[in-house]
DNA sequence: ATTGAGAATGATAATCTTTCTCAATAAATA
DNA sequence: TATTTATTGAGAAAGATTATCATTCTCAAT
């Protein structure tokens, strides 16, 4: 049983074909998806399957922790799973093409949680984001161009 | 000469009225303004001010960089005057009351720079964001409630 | 298996924020 | 001051998300 499936199950709450079909699509994705990739997809497997339910069952996962929503300035929306194996991750933005890289910071956190502290926060979560542009290796540049 | 109305005639962009009424509300202020606070503060000054014309000035002091826009979850967008003197800044987020704190982390400048170049990336920008729960000194403890 | 109460659904309307359109106006330059 | 061009305000339009509501489905208790 999947995880998305178990969460309901032990919260007791309804398992229905619209919610299972998106739970295949959430669950099988790689990377982030927008609401329309993930209404496309899950329609393959839910003919009827109607753009409110995608938005609410969106809504009540990332409510659950059980997927991230993410918005980039400028960016449709996009969706991902929570891996329960990989850690939190964050984000560079290519401010060119708008790609997206994941990275891992962990030895952040302890200085982030520091800071909340010292505002007297408790930190709950945190969001890092990276804007930058590509290196390009330049292979002109050796043939000596004026 | 306000900083703003400099950039402009040194990039020789036209001064109009609504954008020197728009200049003083955004120079003056405190902290973050939404679009509607924003434009009735404006308007107060021009009383004919748009509200197209609102957006394509902050689209284009944002994009000469003179002004932030801040998009937090569930929040209305905000934008800030970027400071000449202040350091760049980031944001807690109190998820129980919205309410926004600012940080400066300028050593983690370089760690996200670091970061990024491991990834082929020239850092342009960055954000960070911690979202936490205010710690409650609690009054009622000490008296040995069971 | 059947039922009944409540939850969830799909379609569409409504909302909200932002951008677009365009005729009228204002700014900058000569 | 005339001319050229950019900017403006008003409202339409777009795009994303949420609300509404009659119908359908889920699920625990029969």
């Amino acid at each position: 049983m999947s995880v998305f499936e178990k969460t309901f199950r032990e919260r007791g709450i309804s398992l229905t074909s619209s919610r299972l079909a998106l739970f295949s699509v959430l669950e099988k994705a790689r990377g982030h998806l927008t609401v329309d990739e993930i209404l496309s997809r899950a329609r393959k497997k839910d003919r009827t399957l109607g753009l409110a339910t995608v938005y609410r069952t969106l809504n009540l996962l990332c409510a659950l922790g059980l997927i991230e929503k993410h918005e980039f300035p400028n960016m449709e929306a996009t969706y991902e799973r929570v891996s329960e194996t990989e850690h939190h991750h964050h984000h560079i933005i290519d401010v060119r093409s708008g790609a997206i890289t994941e990275f891992s910071a962990d030895e952040l956190d302890v200085v982030l949680e520091k800071i909340a502290a010292a505002y007297g926060y408790k930190m709950q979560g945190h969001k890092i984001e990276i804007y930058g542009e590509k290196i390009i290796l330049d292979e002109a540049s050796p043939k000596g161009k004026v």
